[in-house]
DNA sequence: CACGATTCTTAGCTTAGCTAATAAGCTTGG
DNA sequence: CCAAGCTTATTAGCTAAGCTAAGAATCGTG
């Protein structure tokens, strides 16, 4: 329909405009030392599942194995991951978070929360609503 | 307030995730030879303010000036850009794109726009109306 | 059991972003 | 009026994120 499209278009370049300068902003809140963004999604994401293989890490992240190898490789330098062979697929992996890993976790999580949910405290009780459910939108979209 | 940080906490998470998300299926959409999301994004800047020194444009996108001579660089060779010597001050260096830049911006970001923009279309009045509002706000928050 | 498919990794590339350092030009205080 | 210090832009050099292509190992199946 033509004013749907008309309205999505004008949409869509506003949402691209805002996520890119959103993203920015907030990547330039990491301190040195700290986890990277990608890293600390690849992280959240084997917490959460307890444990994945390279390809369904990589799929839930949506981004190509060969990526996923190299975020991989950055957490377990620092200890944080393990990798552990398949019991019955040699071809396959297991990633799985360490003790370290969960502890180094809760903390980094929070301080990399910390700058946005500072901005999202003094917003109004109605404008959090409104990101809360636009974030559902867009992870929905994200997975098309 | 313990209510609203815990919220904010909450939300922060789920904010990032979805906007982290979001970026990545978008950028994957780029086709070969078409202009990056960083490029395209300083380039509309330029073309939304007529012409801006890199110091500006830099400012505008919120990025270190080291970073915008990198993408004004690539719009340069692509002919989309020009730098002409500021008028008093030798410092300085004035960007604007050419007559080119204009002709190739809106095609390029129309097709940019194409896979997010079908996205969009397909969702209801309401959520399109919730996602505006939300971009807004981010781009404010990405203002702070 | 050989051949095709799958899984992971390596190699090699581009882009995005940063800081530190340089070069040039501007501005101002003595 | 000029030296000292600020501002602007760029260069150099780094890390990280992402991709494709190509390899090695293993699995499954006809």
């Amino acid at each position: 329909m033509a004013t749907e499209q008309g309205t999505a278009d004008e949409l869509a370049r506003t949402l691209r405009d805002a996520i890119l300068r959103l993203n920015r902003r907030v990547r330039q809140t990491r301190a040195v030392g700290e986890l990277t963004f990608s890293q600390l999604s690849a992280l959240t994401s084997l917490q959460l599942a307890g444990a994945l293989t390279p390809r369904e890490l990589a799929d839930v992240e949506r981004v190509q194995p060969p990526t996923m190898t190299k975020i991989v490789g950055k957490l377990e330098e620092r200890g944080l991951v393990v990798r552990t062979p398949h019991p019955t697929d040699g071809r396959q992996v297991i990633l799985a978070p360490t003790e370290q890993g969960r502890e180094m976790y809760a903390q980094f999580e929070k301080v990399r929360n910390e700058w946005l949910a500072e901005q999202l405290a003094g917003l109004s009780d109605s404008e959090r609503d409104v990101l809360l459910r636009a974030a559902q939108i867009m992870q929905q979209v994200a997975r098309a």
